[in-house]
DNA sequence: GTGTCGTGCTAAACCGATTTAGTGATCTTT
DNA sequence: AAAGATCACTAAATCGGTTTAGCACGACAC
């Protein structure tokens, strides 16, 4: 049998005085509202008695405060958004926030879907890896009040905070750094939810190659919610490429379904092809040979996205500053893999 | 500035009529209450107009009923937790519900104030991967009224639903794979949150073992928020257990601090050391050589938890049945280690 | 003895929905 | 033409909190 709830009325009856005194006295306004100590006592040992929580329902209806935090973003079983989430989480949850989630798979449709879903529950803020085509949405709720903070992926022209990597720097990094090694037919695997030239992982790749006088190739794919999907583009594209000598990967999923690709091929890393990975990843780190990759602050950037949103939540609308971080990625040279000669 | 949300006054007046003529139309009551087609007509285009969606606040302190799940596991960047809560949060968005989501990080007081978090926000249910020293407060849920699956780990005489994999007969299959390929003295390293005599991974192997005449090994672990602290662990044990010819370990977590100890020790998979993980990750099935496993189904433990819960949600209190089910693991072996004669 | 002030507390409105219990108008029946 | 049924809605209570406005009482001043 399902025992009901205690509310704040039962701990009121019970001790024949207002809820108005419980409630001030919960809220650590018996000082300013003259409880006297006596009264605070009692009803703090009722409370304890009863044990009593306040529905967090009814005060975030009448307050507006819900210490909910939307978290979306593509892919939470993707490691790199799951470990920024735990991060996230844990800070949130020393903070008294809760975190409600959503992967968008980069379906606009679902991402809108989930926006609406935030404001109807009355999240006090949200965090953000945006998909492509929700700019609009986005714009609609910052306009009506809505703290939110942007990372991974932004919008021009957006008036919130916003977490990035340099992407474009760190993709030059990883590609000069193939180029260092001796290779030069690199071609680069990368995801295009945007239009090509407009990816900074894609520009940063095709700036390194040009500064080198090497013809970049790229190839860019769509989003596919099976990973797995693109281990068969890959082995095409080795395939039908047989002077390629390296391969960049835009993300840790694209480096895995390449290694899959390389792997099922018989090819040797990196004598028949030498890799880079944006993104690092414990595959990377262990595989033999181990992976260089361009790897992102993770820590740093969960530190920021929820720093930068609970502080928001604690300003006043009017005193905002809209911040855009960049941060650096760090290129981390594994393998020996200095070109050999065939 | 912030505008005001629509609600649903605001529906009622621009109309001039009531909200309660408001509330009975959307929530499909028209028929049932006669309102006329015509009203119901002028009414969703207003709702239309005006862009009018529920507060979800007001809609749960109301109906008791907030759509909401909670969804607690141990580490929510562990792949193989973040698979299943991506199955979960699929599967529970196309039912309308959302997720609330928390990592215990095998920490009982957190994990206590995680469900009170539960109930004083109203959610309908929650799927958990619970941490030993919580059954008194699940109990007490439970007896609440709560509806609750657990997965992954269970607890004794417990009234609610459970889905679990047959740990022991896993770990079982995975040791004797060991056995069956010629490996004598083989070792486990395990996590053991209770006593090791109640861990079904750790009996299995046993089992194993002793089914073969051979001696068991086991190393417990508590567990580590820091991953990587078992690194050193386990490079240890092997340093100091020099006719240990193969490992089994009991999580994926385990395993690759186990791949990382045992390449920085300079040893060879699998001639210097063969090994066996429990749960698959991306990692093992990549990795050179690949690395046998007995994975679990993830697919179907998600699947199964959330439609548990979900038919638990729309059936009445004294009309269930608690079913525990478990699922098989499978061993997908890999590499072709046999073992050679040194 | 009346006005003022401080003390200690509370009644009632409110947040935004749902739900219960009707109400007044029109139509049927006899 | 009175009684009952049907129709098309609605006022008010409710969920469980917070917040506003204010009341009753005693002390003190004059």
């Amino acid at each position: 049998m399902a025992k009901a709830r205690v509310s704040i009325n039962d701990i009121a009856k019970n001790l024949n005085i207002s809820k108005t005194t419980v409630s001030f006295i919960l809220n650590g306004k018996a000082k300013e509202k003259r409880i006297s100590d006596k009264l605070v006592k009692k009803v703090l040992l009722k409370v304890q008695e009863l044990e009593y929580h306040p529905n967090q329902l009814a005060q975030g209806l009448r307050t507006g405060k819900t210490n909910i935090i939307g978290l979306m973003v593509e892919d939470i079983s993707n490691p790199f958004y799951a470990s920024i989430a735990k991060l996230i989480e844990d800070k949130a949850y020393n903070n008294n926030y809760k975190i409600i989630y959503c992967s968008t798979e980069n379906n606009k449709t679902r991402a809108k879907e989930f926006l609406r879903m935030f404001t109807t529950l009355g999240v006090d803020g949200c965090i953000i890896a945006p998909t492509m085509g929700i700019e609009k949405e986005i714009n609609t709720l910052i306009n009506a009040g809505m703290n939110i903070v942007l990372f991974d992926r932004k919008f021009e022209n957006m008036s919130t905070d916003v977490v990035m990597v340099n992407n474009r720097e760190g993709m030059y990094t990883a590609t000069e750094h193939l180029i260092n090694r001796g290779y030069k037919n690199i071609g680069l695997i990368a995801l295009a939810l945007d239009k090509p030239e407009k990816e900074d992982r894609i520009i940063g790749y095709q700036e390194a190659m040009k500064h080198h006088h090497l013809t970049p190739l790229v190839f860019a794919f769509p989003f596919k919610s099976n990973l797995h999907d693109y281990v068969d583009d890959i082995k095409q594209i080795i395939e039908k490429n047989n002077d390629l000598e390296a391969l960049v990967f835009g993300t840790n999923y694209l480096a895995i379904s390449g290694l899959e690709a390389i792997t099922s091929l018989n090819l040797k890393i990196p004598d028949d092809m030498a890799i880079v990975a944006f993104d690092d990843h414990d595959l990377f780190r262990i595989h033999k040979p181990d992976i260089t990759v361009v790897a992102q602050p993770i820590e740093t950037i969960a530190q920021i996205a929820i720093d930068t949103l609970l502080r928001k939540l604690q300003t006043k609308e009017s005193d905002r500053v809209n911040d855009t971080i960049n941060l650096s990625t760090t290129l981390i040279p594994r393998g020996s893999s200095q070109k050999s000669k065939r």
